[in-house]
DNA sequence: AATTTTTGTGGAAACGTTACCACTAAGCAC
DNA sequence: GTGCTTAGTGGTAACGTTTCCACAAAAATT
């Protein structure tokens, strides 16, 4: 049927082993070299990758898990991931867990029986707690979210500086009754309310955090309610790109216009931040750099299984706009 | 090292051959259906799936080749497609290619390294050339963008309609200089173009297409070069959401309301389309259809490799919104 | 010149599965 | 009871590679 290595030794008029040598590395003649690319033209040879890896034992491939690729945010870093590994000869398998342990739990032993040379995960804070480094047969990155101590190496956000940032903008700007929208399900979500929280009290305030689950809808809704309170904050600290569209949103439906009924600040500098009216205050990630460290640290890892873990922390950039603009005196 | 089939047969006490049969389908007593269970737990045992796609020759994998992962249509397309696919119990191996046909041919051979399943494929207008059916070993699926004939299964939007759906819509706001930004490097702006055209040429009116290269920056300056002219439009019609990002960016740094100095209508309803002042009018793709449809034709096309070929046309919605709001009688 | 090392090559044994074949024992029809 | 199917099992040959080993010839060292 389709043609394997066997079938180009033959018209090579070689063993396959020296075919196998002359594709990959190893002793080969200038002239054998020659001939067998020949005859993988003239045969239209493709190697077989399964066969490949089975013999070789090493896969070439990494798995990328995370909560939805249509969050920008991991789409950015999974598009970083995947340039970083291709451009290493290897592989990407994606998968998204939509924040569902039990897909989590499902595509960690997808990753098992792929024998993954490794793998970058942005897992819920429920499976982070039960993650045991030994149960796993590969090394693993965490991104975005962070375990409890330096089990796993990471590379994060300064989430907490990145909310504190956020908080002293605001504050500057005359603003103190803020609230804060943060994501159920992530260790992100925790440490940006802990930030949040910090920050306010430092400037002798009191902060209001709300959890919400991970989709744009639910952060509509819970801001919509939110808003409508006759007591509602000045300005709403927003968690995530995700939510920024349901708050933004929200504000709308209620009528309440953008800084003067409602502040608002968020995270992820997406395109659109700019150009909704009159921009969006937020906190730029360093998305490229989030997915190029990760892929470098799963490879140090791979060269010095032993050596001790690493957390990378990022800092966030704070792009003032309009949506923060100054509160008039009154 | 790693636990293989021959261990869990040692432990349960059978051979590898019924260990097998336990795992996958074929006649094996109840009882030695637990007994091979039991083992496995026992044993941690994961299937290695490189051997076994090695000695089953299928692969259950499928090949997902786009422009970008961040264009938000290829965004939903990906998710839609990996849903489907992993319900199906397959994988599926993303590539990127930037529009680049040097990345195209690259990513085709490694989908043949591969042996993949089947393929779902936006290729840019210079492979699509030269694509030929005979020279791969699976089937493959085309989005978003068709081939000449009905060579492939191809899913596509109805672009003439659509675009021609956004002229109506704009006539009959009462614009009549419409001009039109197109991408040059896909059929699909092709289409558009002509759609458009059509549509312009049916009304009496003359249009201007003009193509630029795939990326919101390129919109962004062709946009702002166009406008700048004092012969410019009143109206724009954008090929794309990443494209439409650019154009109202280039609107703001001229200084140009929108729709008083610059109506502007394009594709893609992404949520930002919404919230952008006064809104953006937009033709929306079913993004989860395309992605769902492409993989049903793929299954169809494997249980009946020799069927006639088949085209899905999808119709787009027309989502009108401020951007085109009707322009004052002079 | 004798030796050791290097270079290039072929044969064959893996890698971990599944699928084919052969076989036994049991069930069923006559 | 004889034949015939069927369920359940084990042995073993693939699948397409890479890698180990052996070996010859050439090159380098002594």
């Amino acid at each position: 049927m389709t043609v394997n290595i066997k079938d180009v030794a033959r018209v090579a008029g070689v063993s396959v082993s020296t075919v196998s040598r002359a594709l990959g590395e190893g002793p080969v003649s200038a002239e054998v070299r020659e001939q067998v690319q020949a005859a993988v033209r003239a045969t239209g040879y493709k190697p077989n990758l399964s066969a490949r890896r089975l013999r070789s034992q090493r896969t070439q491939t990494i798995g990328l898990i995370v909560a939805d690729i249509r969050n920008p945010f991991f789409t950015a870093v999974g598009r970083a991931v995947e340039d970083a590994a291709y451009r290493a000869g290897m592989r990407v398998i994606l998968c998204n867990t939509d924040e569902d342990p039990a897909r989590e739990a499902l595509y960690l032993t997808l990753m098992q029986e792929e024998r993954v040379t490794g793998l970058i995960f942005a897992p819920t804070r429920a499976t982070l707690d039960r993650l045991q480094a030994d149960a796993l047969d590969f090394p693993m990155v965490l991104i975005d979210r962070a375990g409890p101590g330096g089990q796993f190496d990471t590379v994060l956000l300064d989430n907490r500086e990145a909310s504190a940032t956020l908080v002293d903008h605001l504050v500057s700007r005359g603003y103190t009754r803020i609230g804060g929208l943060f994501g159920a399900t992530s260790t992100t979500g925790v440490e940006r309310r802990d930030g949040y929280l910090a920050a306010m009290a430092a400037r002798g305030l009191t902060g209001e955090a709300r959890f919400v689950p991970p989709s744009a809808e639910a952060a509509e809704n819970a801001a919509a309610a939110w808003l409508r309170q006759p007591d509602r904050p000045q300005a709403l600290l927003v968690s995530n790109g995700l939510f920024l569209t349901g708050v933004v949103k929200a504000a709308r439906t209620l009528g309440l216009r953008i800084p003067h009924d409602i502040a608002v600040a968020g995270f992820d500098n997406e395109p659109w931040t700019e150009l909704v009216e009159p921009g969006l205050t937020v906190i730029e990630q360093p998305v490229e750099t989030i997915g190029r460290e990760a892929m470098a640290l799963l490879f140090q890892r791979l060269r010095t299984p032993d050596a001790p873990t690493r957390k990378v922390v990022l800092s966030g950039r704070c792009v003032a706009r309009g949506s923060t603009a100054a509160l008039p005196r009154t």
